[in-house]
DNA sequence: TATTGTTATACTCTATAACTATA
DNA sequence: TATAGTTATAGAGTATAACAATA
């Protein structure tokens, strides 16, 4: 090509070979969290095939299995959802026969959430999956660093 | 209350006051960083009025000021956004008045895109708010925790 | 009155495919 | 044929408010 020479500085519009500066998103630590959040979320619709299994939906099967018996509102709270969010989701999992709702006799209010057999057996599944597509996104960091790097996350979500 | 010394083990259904069992979430990284990221969502609304104006579209005008005349193409490239995700972020940038759409002489299939003067004075503000939220996000870590959280995300993204 | 859950609405974001026009 | 951009559609996520049932 000719033109080798002609590297004019960032601001020359349309040079066409050129790397793209990002300007002040390159030091922003909450820029670096969103895109490796968007790697996390793409290995993991990587390994698992079914698209409408989100990480999301994911996390609410994850904590039905671990609490069950918990209602709507706990589920909320524990995942930063929306009430009405949780409803969703659960619809979601409930037509797909992984989770029941059951009335509680002691307050007609709450449904507690279980998992179906299905549901356990599906989240075994799922399980074994996520923990190889998180071991494979921290491939490149030493056991330490992966503390590390999870004392960091929480750290700054205590600013929450 | 009464039942003060009702802790029967995580397992019992519907114990009220229990606090909730993340399973393994609260062993994955990405579980961490997706949790991380909502954070620093709720921090950007937080900081900006606007609702509409989202994290990805500050992205794009972030990179439009830095780099006046890219291709549509390239802000995908360096976003990692589809092209027709580009072309409605800078749909809605250029409804504001904020960025323009001028056409490339030599080939006229790309469209490059410049900021406007109001579009260069709105990017100066809000590059000034982002930059504070940021600041308030990682005000729990040091300099040094910060630039190794920085370090350690970049390598996560390696994976990608 | 307060709480739990549902429903409805609206907007953002992502993904995909079909389409136009230009090269 | 390949590239740049647009348009259309669909699903997922989020936020809010109004609502019903129950406490």
């Amino acid at each position: 090509m000719s033109g080798a020479t002609q590297r004019l500085g960032a601001q020359e519009a349309g040079a066409p070979t050129r790397s793209v500066d990002h300007g002040i998103l390159g030091s922003l630590v909450s820029h670096a969290v969103a895109r490796a959040n968007l790697a996390g979320d793409a290995a993991f619709h990587a390994l698992i095939d079914d698209r409408s299994i989100t990480p999301q939906r994911f996390w609410l099967l994850e904590l039905v299995g671990a609490n069950p018996g918990l209602q709507q509102v706990q589920l909320a709270d524990a995942l930063a959802f929306s009430r009405s969010a949780v409803t969703l989701v659960i619809d979601y999992w409930q037509a797909r026969g992984c989770v029941e709702r059951r009335a509680d006799p002691a307050d007609r209010r709450p449904s507690r959430i279980f998992l179906t057999t299905e549901g356990a057996s599906l989240l075994a599944e799922l399980q074994t999956r996520v923990l190889a597509q998180d071991a494979r996104l921290c491939a490149e960091l030493t056991r330490a660093e992966c503390r590390e790097l999870a004392r960091l996350l929480a750290k700054l979500r205590s600013n929450e």
